[in-house]
DNA sequence: CGACTTTTTGAAGTCCGTCAACCAGTGTGG
DNA sequence: CCACACTGGTTGACGGACTTCAAAAAGTCG
């Protein structure tokens, strides 16, 4: 198994409920993270940019929660951690603890509940934070990672974008 | 510090932004975890029952994250970890990582998106799952929790009452 | 019994999802 | 080069789900 991996756009990195190993750590690109909901519909759970871990959700489990995508072309790299390692090294568990509760902060702020536009309001500032790449997914995975239609994403940005105080919107 | 608190309905554990100092197990009883919006209103981020924790979620933070309330009388125990000792102990990260990712994988169950009918039967199913007392918090609360109005709770519980097949609906 | 909170119901308006169509950009084959 | 298909973005129209407002009913506690 090579530690670096490089994805095409669409390439699949892992597919949920394939055996976890290892997680990965972003270095270039942009990936989404994809829950199969039961009625067979696809959920982005999430987007991961350089920096960020992939695959850390299921660390404590046998199989992957998610799969994960390759939205632009990405490269990766697979950490040497495994659960049996990990046990003994307090450091590095502290680490991931950061890592994943940082994580579910994250996935916090975007209220169901608040408007339709505050919620792309705070995904795109929150995107921004993390990363200065153009938004690289579709307006239809914005609104499957928010809960709402693609059409109302569009809508959503572009008001944003008629209000916009003079700082340039996404894209 | 006593390690063991009481709590009386309606009474905080401890108030978002307070220091964080350990985290607290549920013995008995119900709390909620509260955030104060930017706006100024509150929304309830989760429900707490016996077995689970309290105060982890600030677990590498110096402040609390979110305000912590009894909703019935309950009963807590504080526990001896702080960062520094359990930064030597591997196990108990280990441990933490799993409550944080069970805890993470039950937020991400009731989808926004999803209509509100299906969303209050995920919440009462998991409540269900978790503990079984009866529902203790107001239709209010479930519906702050949720990101709906109190009354669209009612209707949802209404219908779910009225479909029911022969099962009790709580409370 | 009142004062209070919580639950429930009704009515009206709004936000958003769905459906349908069109546009712009890109790639492909003749 | 152009017709064509295809993908992603955008816009309009409409209906339904949900919020909001208002008020009554039911439970709680002094």
């Amino acid at each position: 198994m090579q530690r670096v991996r490089v994805l095409e756009p669409e390439e699949m990195l892992f597919r949920e409920g394939t055996p976890f190993q290892a997680p990965f750590i972003v270095t270039s690109g942009c990936l989404e993270l994809i829950l199969t909901m039961p009625d067979g519909r696809e959920r982005v759970v999430a987007f991961r940019v350089p920096g960020e871990m992939v695959g850390l959700e299921s660390w404590n489990r046998d199989v992957h929660r998610y799969s994960a995508r390759a939205i632009t072309q990405s490269t990766l790299c697979r950490l040497r951690w495994n659960k049996a390692s990990s046990r003994r090294n307090a450091a590095l568990m502290s680490s991931l603890l950061a890592k994943m509760s940082a994580d579910a902060e994250r996935n916090g702020i975007p209220w169901p509940g608040l408007p339709a536009i505050e919620r792309v309001r705070a995904f795109i500032e929150d995107f921004r934070n993390r990363t200065d790449q153009p938004l690289p997914m579709t307006r239809a995975q914005i609104g499957s990672h928010l809960g709402m239609a693609e059409e109302t994403v569009v809508r959503a940005m572009k008001t944003l974008r008629l209000r916009g105080t003079g700082r340039a919107m996404p894209d």
